[in-house]
DNA sequence: CCTCTTTTGTACGAACAATTC
DNA sequence: AGAATTGTTCGTACAAAAGAG
């Protein structure tokens, strides 16, 4: 080509030709690693570009990672890297750590796709929602962990916008594939759930002579097996944590209350005895110590030490028991007329303005394939949202209560916190009202009048 | 200089002779905003340049912002923008936007310094240090809130590492100035403050006829006072939140308990001695209604609504007493034989490897200016760590508690969990014990047991 | 240590393409 | 339509550094 002057027009012919052909000959083996590729001058005789455009062809390569420039010396040939990394953020409610057995499936994912590092964090919680919002705008966060408490406060037009659709996965359990919807788009995916069941310390049981709790259970019965319980062995017969979002609301939901039901007498009167019988579980007790629980886990403490012999709890919350020598069993919790109890879902959510929604869809994708959904049910007790993954017939390799399948019997008596008419936040609300009425300060009358005021000032909800 | 060929080795001295050139004349005014430059070849003329190079030179001035490129049309002067916006990050604990009015304060910092914006965002808190560090590692986090519990956990060697050394403040009180030193370098600096201390209701006072609480009183005053207000107003007559890690070790602290210290059988007895006594306070009310809170800031709740007579508070929780309409005072808390209270300080720290090292320290330094803690002192019931700040006197806007100075008497008093030879951890293992303890199901004698077993797995600290 | 060769890296001036006005 | 200007490439020249002997 020497002598002879090319034409300007076939420039980027030329320049993409040299490109291609060094690519392809690197990545075919052609040129080995750690060989030198030829001059820049003889690349230019041999293509027929300038070296200045030679140079720049090189240093198109030299991004894409095939070759390295070595100043003043020419250009090695590198090891092939399989594919660009990416780094996504995975946002996580405090315990999910221990109730997914979160390490252990990242390290799956990252062994299945190695260009995709997942780092998890800590969310802040308590409030939830304009903080994660607040990460999502600042892009550091790709993935989070979000129960239907918090999806409903993304449940508006605007809020909604904030989170990606996703795709359904078929073989989840129904009761579960409508939660995370808002007008038609799927926002969140169930990853796993937990009813509220009630955990009994076996022992306790069999030394007292009682029969093990089952679901014609009531809270008589249960209030009468508790009596002799603590009598025996001296700690709580029966405990929960009453102020706790996910336990005193069963009560209402056992009731049949409906904010802003037509009746409005009747809502009254269900409310009121709720509420009592709250209190009553816990002070009508006759073995009734002072008593300080802060959460829920200060009760999972108690009974883990063997200091209460039954307990309201949920799948989630045995994955503590483990490390604790307690022999304990699960049962549906007792009912009242018609059974119920709540249903806690932990969904994952992506956020829709994720710079990299793809690899965080497929960390989605995995956490709900068949190996992640099945590593959960044989690792933890948690229950997964695959049916084929949590109904798996195998040898455990983990002590698990033997009444583990249990759930599946009681999936009808199923309920919401929205099947009250309330939210999240208005039951924060009426909790701080309950407070007063359960330390004996308010009338249980007085109660329901504040609350229909706190109440008048919200819609309800479905 | 046309027919001459330029010296190769003059060629970055006539470069740069253009650049300076052109910029002085930009910022001079020589060249007005919105004015184009020569062409490149007339510049390349003059500067005696090619037009390559002197499209170099353009493309420089052009990333400093001092004139923008125009594609195929010339290079136009821009308007002079003060500086470059910087954009750093404050993580705070949950409260602090109310206790340090932090939104008037980084409005007054924006304004002071226009070219850097703060974001602030809620930290994770529980746990803190790991999820801080995590949050420092991936630049999310340039300025931190920090107490004294959480900054011991940053105090080794490795972990000290992300905190950056930071010049100390002359004015702020004595007793925080080495708080938060760790080898003799400051890593954070105090900047707000409380001790534990009493509130009360003065209406109730007034009408049960009491004296207020004064320095003398004993934690016995207390308790006949506590059994008079409850019988006359029917709420608690004292409350605190017994499992709180603020508030029980205040009795070891005024038995003068300290871990690992010689006379074992002397620390036992003290130890003891007060976790009964933290129980009694609660039990043997006269009044005594069933109570379940779950932080301290159910019981502040309590007290706002004129259903706790006397609580265990700090001057932050003040602060969420404003909009209540409750007619309260402060005073120190009651004393057993010489006077103490835990002393709370919230500092600020700097992430060592921010990449806004310099902003970051322009925000700590505007919030420990006379400026920044003026505010605080006059917007909020906080303390400022600046003396002349937290002392000024002037007329309130603010509803204040007549007693308010009443902090300075006591500074004597004022002790650290440190002070213990306990860590927070320690803190929170002990906890676990205790509710065991004060639910009545385990003797004082073997909650002991437990705690000094699970203390000799730690060294004391100072 | 110095010298010579090779190769990269950078600048120049000219030519021409592309775009604006 | 055409003048002016930017943007891109080429061939050449030379400086700077690496590596061999």
């Amino acid at each position: 080509m020497t002598g002879k002057k090319p034409q300007r027009s076939t420039f980027h012919k030329r320049l993409d030709h040299m490109i291609a052909t060094l690519r392809n000959q690197i990545v075919s083996g052609n040129y080995a690693p750690g060989e030198m590729l030829p001059s820049i001058a003889e690349l230019g005789e041999q293509y027929g570009l300038s070296k200045n455009s030679v140079r720049k062809g090189l240093e198109l390569l030299s991004e894409e990672e095939l070759i390295m420039k070595l100043p003043k010396v020419g250009a090695r040939v590198l090891h092939p890297v399989p594919e660009r990394q990416i780094k996504i953020k995975l946002g996580c409610y405090k315990n999910i750590a221990k109730e997914a057995k979160l390490d252990a499936l990242l390290q799956a994912f990252h062994a299945k796709y190695p260009q995709v590092e997942v780092q998890s964090f800590l969310l802040p919680y308590d409030p939830y929602h304009t903080t994660v919002k607040e990460f999502m705008d600042n892009d550091w966060l790709d993935v989070m962990t979000m129960n239907y408490s918090d999806f409903k406060l993304f449940s508006t037009d605007t809020e909604s916008e904030y989170l990606e659709e996703l795709d359904s996965f078929p073989g989840t359990y129904k009761f579960l594939s409508k939660l995370f919807t808002y007008n038609e788009r799927l926002l969140a995916v169930p990853w796993i759930f937990s009813p509220v069941i009630l955990a009994y310390n076996q022992s306790h049981f069999t030394q007292s002579g009682l029969t093990e709790p089952n679901s014609s259970w009531t809270w008589e019965d249960l209030k009468a097996a508790a009596a002799k319980l603590a009598a025996d062995h001296g700690g709580f017969g029966f405990y929960y944590h009453m102020p706790s979002s996910n336990r005193w609301p069963i009560m209402l939901l056992q009731n049949g209350f409906v904010n802003g039901a037509e009746n409005a007498e009747a809502e009254k009167a269900k409310f009121i005895a709720s509420i009592e019988e709250c209190r009553d579980l816990i002070v009508n007790q006759s073995y009734s110590p002072l008593h300080f629980s802060e959460s829920n886990a200060d009760v999972e403490e108690l009974f883990a030490r063997g200091k209460a012999s039954m307990i309201l709890c949920t799948y989630y919350s045995l994955n503590k028991m483990q490390s604790a020598d307690v022999d304990y069993d699960i049962a549906p919790i007792p009912r009242r007329d018609t059974p119920a109890t709540l249903l806690l879902t932990t969904g994952l959510a992506v956020n829709a303005r994720s710079r990299h929604k793809h690899a965080a869809k497929l960390l989605v994708d995995f956490l709900l394939s068949e190996e992640a959904q099945l590593m959960i049910r044989k690792q933890t007790l948690s229950i997964p949202s695959l049916e084929r993954a949590a109904e798996w017939k195998g040898v455990d390799e983990l002590h698990r209560p033997s009444r583990f399948h249990m759930y599946r019997e009681i999936i009808p008596t199923f309920k919401l916190m929205t099947d009250l008419g309330l939210h999240h936040r208005d039951i924060i609300a009426i909790r701080r009202e309950l407070m007063l009425f359960w330390a004996g300060m308010e009338e249980a009358e007085a109660v329901w009048e504040r609350v229909q005021q706190l109440l008048e000032l919200r819609n309800p909800v479905n």
